[in-house]
DNA sequence: CGACTAATGTACGAACCAGTACGTTAGCTA
DNA sequence: TAGCTAACGTACTGGTTCGTACATTAGTCG
């Protein structure tokens, strides 16, 4: 049931504030990404970790907080996916391609991650705001398109004038849509977005359309 | 405050089934976009309109339904204005165009809507399942983009092959991402992808990003 | 090894909130 | 105009849920 399996101690309970804590985060991010803030139960959390709801309220402060760390924690897991792109080698398209791959695999293996970014807009972001971690953090992400992007329009290969940061939000969209909006579109036209026969598919469309984008020939402007 | 304004009778209540619940699924529409579906209060729903929360129960039976109610409403209107795209007397490439930016504009006109279908999907679309008006609806611009792709496929303008289904998940994730992730985007990246000087921009850079995407030179493929 | 503190558990309270029992009245119809 | 019913209001309840007061123990350091 929980995350990690250990030989349980008959009497006498384990002291580790480290895991502990890190135990309430995982379970916290399930329970949050199931069923939204207010949905969320503290009690819940608590009874699927192996501590109390005390020291939900001893580490954390309280249900806000927790979601705040739930959250910065998701993000941090983002930018560390993302430091490790290694495309900068290949040739603009090539890079652009890969990673518009990269992002695509990365929304549909965090699903929950991807849950926790509606239920915070649904809120305003105010918990990002509150946050000292995650205020204008940016991504390294968007280094890699702003070095690729420049390589590209500099060699003439690019023929949109489009920033980094447009070119992040198209791809991102594509990425977030299939993956956010999976149930209600299943739901409304019978195709299921993340079906696995399906994903080669998608993840050649986002290539397709980015790079077309990118490189369309742009005579009449 | 309430959505209509009467002269308010000094004594007596005014009787009129259809406009007190049509004014419940005003206020209600309100509520559940801003606080989600748990974080709605059906109190503050009676509160905000002019009649009580018994009016709540009478109407629609509970909190769920009602959330349906609102859902069903909300997709009807989306409906009915796709109903009057008149696009198919301009040639595919411009009635492509236009059919995006009415996309567009509907989504930024109605952040509402958008709303509350991240709500739904969080809720794994289970009030849409459950609705008879909502399962497997369709959508009117879907038959639009249909024949639109028709032509241009068979004039040899089109070059992709794409089905309606997914040429329409593509367009629309772009203008849903825009809008509801605007308060995260922001947070993260400085940008808000809905401030109005960047409307045209935006707008502008949906349609190039899916006629690029459509008539692609595919010389490799 | 004794004492101190970080870490943990138990039990409870107070507020909140969806839903309802019961009573009332407007307006239509015979 | 009597009476009937759809429409409405008031007041309450039972369960839920966040948060906490208080008690306890594990591990560490002098």
């Amino acid at each position: 049931m929980t995350t990690v399996d250990e030989p349980a101690r008959p009497h006498g309970r384990i002291r580790d504030a480290a895991r502990t804590r890190s135990e309430i985060l995982d379970v916290a991010t399930q329970e949050f990404a199931r069923a939204g803030y207010d949905g969320a139960r503290v009690d819940e959390i608590a009874a699927r970790t192996r501590t109390t709801k005390r020291m939900i309220y001893y580490y954390f402060g309280g249900k806000e907080q927790l979601f705040t760390a739930v959250l910065e924690r998701a993000y941090g897991v983002i930018r560390e996916a993302e430091q490790e792109l290694d495309v900068e080698h290949l040739d603009p398209v090539a890079a652009i391609r890969r990673l518009a791959e990269v992002t695509f695999d990365h929304h549909e293996q965090h699903p929950d991650f991807i849950r926790l970014v509606s239920i915070e807009n649904i809120h305003g972001a105010e918990h990002i705001a509150a946050s000292e971690k995650l205020g204008r953090i940016g991504s390294p992400a968007l280094d890699v398109i702003r070095r690729i992007l420049a390589s590209g329009q500099e060699s003439g290969l690019f023929t949109a004038d489009v920033d980094a940061v447009d070119l992040h939000a198209m791809i991102s969209s594509f990425c977030f849509f299939r993956v956010a909006n999976r149930h209600t579109f299943g739901a409304l036209f019978g195709r299921d977005l993340v079906a696995p026969e399906q994903r080669e598919h998608y993840r050649a469309m986002l290539g397709d359309m980015v790079i077309a984008y990118l490189t369309a020939d742009r005579a009449g402007d």
